[in-house]
DNA sequence: TCTGGGGTCCTAGGACCC
DNA sequence: TCTGGGGTCCTAGGACCC
């Protein structure tokens, strides 16, 4: 059996964890720049906010119902993570981190000795306890069936925060009463095209043939449909070596200044040499990409796209943020307000061995990954962007994201730690 | 004025090979 | 008159996830 832990409203609850006053209250974090919600709390949905909603055109319900407003800080929500992460790991050997709020155990050999149901329950209330973030837990043969079952822990209170789904009457009962398009794996197209063949419910669907859902669906669709029928063939065993990296932002406010524009590219590129280095990787092409902004109409619209190859896989930031600056150069035209724009890198190997060039114009390879290391290490220990690239220009230049109600961070940075008056 | 930022996998179709 | 059959690799685009 498969436990599925899920952090309800995560990134709401982190922010109440840390805000008890806001207990019971509508609450709804915000993506990057300030721009739609991404995670909203029952209250916050109860007065009529969804999540998606870009927060401009719903100001009015904010103001009426004193919703509180939280500009994403995503460091916080990482290391709140972690911690959740280290209590189930603590009880159980096999956990798979899936995303920053949930996580698959692995609960083979636990049946033998626990009530597994109580066990996840215990697990689930020592988490709220340490951390003050609520979970739900869906306990089935499937990692399909397990979200399910986590789905119906969270919104109906008699669970206790856990739901098995353990004999097929168990299955079928609750594939009858879920809603089809909240089944992991089915999204709009698939949703609209089962609809159309007259399938309702996930239980009408898991009692086709195997057949008949190949040629409909192909071979992501039979996936499902073997996971509702209570065979596990997910795989989500953690992707260590990522195959693309990418970092991109919409800015805060709109740019049309070559230099600006360089000064973004270059941020974002020494991100994403960040991420190849963490991972132990290099990287052999570099992608650019720069837009206008889609949603006004009465301006000249303009995107484009173009990479290069590296001539040596590498993961030096002076190295990748001049290749992205040579992408730029090709695709910038003057007289277009940007909004947004981000870097890839993609060919992406492990940092050794690798294939030198006979004429490698960087005689120094061995001092640069040294001087990485420094880097990496000096903003390991005070913080990211301690030291950085001048091209990155200043954080005054007006391209950077809008985060105007970011809260602190609170465990992970010293100068932003929390003060408890008693 | 203001509309997110990451990823993965699958498929069809084209180019090319013998 | 009849004009094959099998394979690989690559890419763009779609669908899905959080």
């Amino acid at each position: 059996m498969i436990a599925l832990v899920d952090c309800n409203s995560f990134f709401c609850s982190v922010e109440k964890a840390f805000h008890p006053g806001l207990s019971g209250k509508p609450v709804v974090v915000l993506s990057s720049n300030d721009g739609c919600i991404v995670a909203i709390t029952p209250e916050a949905k109860a007065v009529g906010l969804h999540r998606g909603d870009p927060i401009f055109k719903v100001q009015h319900i904010v103001k009426a119902y004193g919703v509180k407003v939280f500009s994403s800080n995503m460091r916080l929500y990482a290391a709140m993570s972690e911690r959740v992460t280290n209590i189930l790991r603590d009880s159980i050997a096999q956990v798979e981190n899936y995303s920053i709020d949930e996580s698959f155990c692995y609960l083979d050999g636990y049946e033998q000795y626990h009530n597994t149901e109580e066990m996840m329950r215990e697990i689930a209330g020592r988490i709220k306890d340490y951390t003050d973030i609520p979970v739900s837990v869906g306990i089935a043969p499937t990692k399909t069936l397990a979200k399910v079952g986590s789905k119906f822990a969270k919104n109906y209170k008699g669970y206790r925060s856990v739901c098995m789904i353990d004999t097929d009457e168990k299955r079928r009962k609750a594939l009858g009463m879920f809603d089809l398009s909240d089944i992991w794996g089915i999204g709009r197209s698939t949703l609209s095209e089962l609809r159309y063949q007259g399938i309702c419910t996930p239980l009408e669907f898991a009692d086709k043939s195997e057949s008949w859902v190949k040629s409909h669906l192909k071979v992501p669709g039979q996936r499902t449909w073997l996971e509702l029928n209570g065979q596990p063939c997910i795989d989500t065993s953690e992707i260590k070596q990522k195959q693309s990296i990418c970092t991109s932002r919409s800015f805060g406010h709109m740019v049309s200044d070559i230099g600006y524009m360089q000064e973004a590219i270059a941020e974002f590129a020494a991100s994403c040499a960040n991420k190849l280095r963490a991972q132990k990787s290099v990287a052999t092409e570099v992608s650019v990409f720069i837009s206008s902004n889609p949603f006004r109409e009465d301006l000249p619209q303009y995107s484009s796209f173009s990479s290069l190859p590296l001539p040596v896989p590498t993961s030096d930031t002076l190295e990748i943020t001049q290749m992205a600056h040579r992408v730029l150069a090709q695709l910038f035209r003057p007289g277009i307000n940007y909004k947004r724009a981000g870097v890839i890198l993609s060919g992406i190997q492990p940092a050794s061995p690798i294939q030198l060039q006979l004429f490698d114009v960087v005689t120094n390879r061995h001092e640069r990954s040294e001087l990485m290391n420094a880097i990496d290490q000096i903003n390991g220990k005070y913080g990211p962007h301690s030291i950085r690239l001048a091209a990155e220009g200043s954080a005054q230049s007006p391209w950077h994201v809008l985060c105007e109600n970011r809260s602190q961070n609170y465990i992970s940075d010293l100068n932003e730690i929390l003060k408890v008056k008693i």
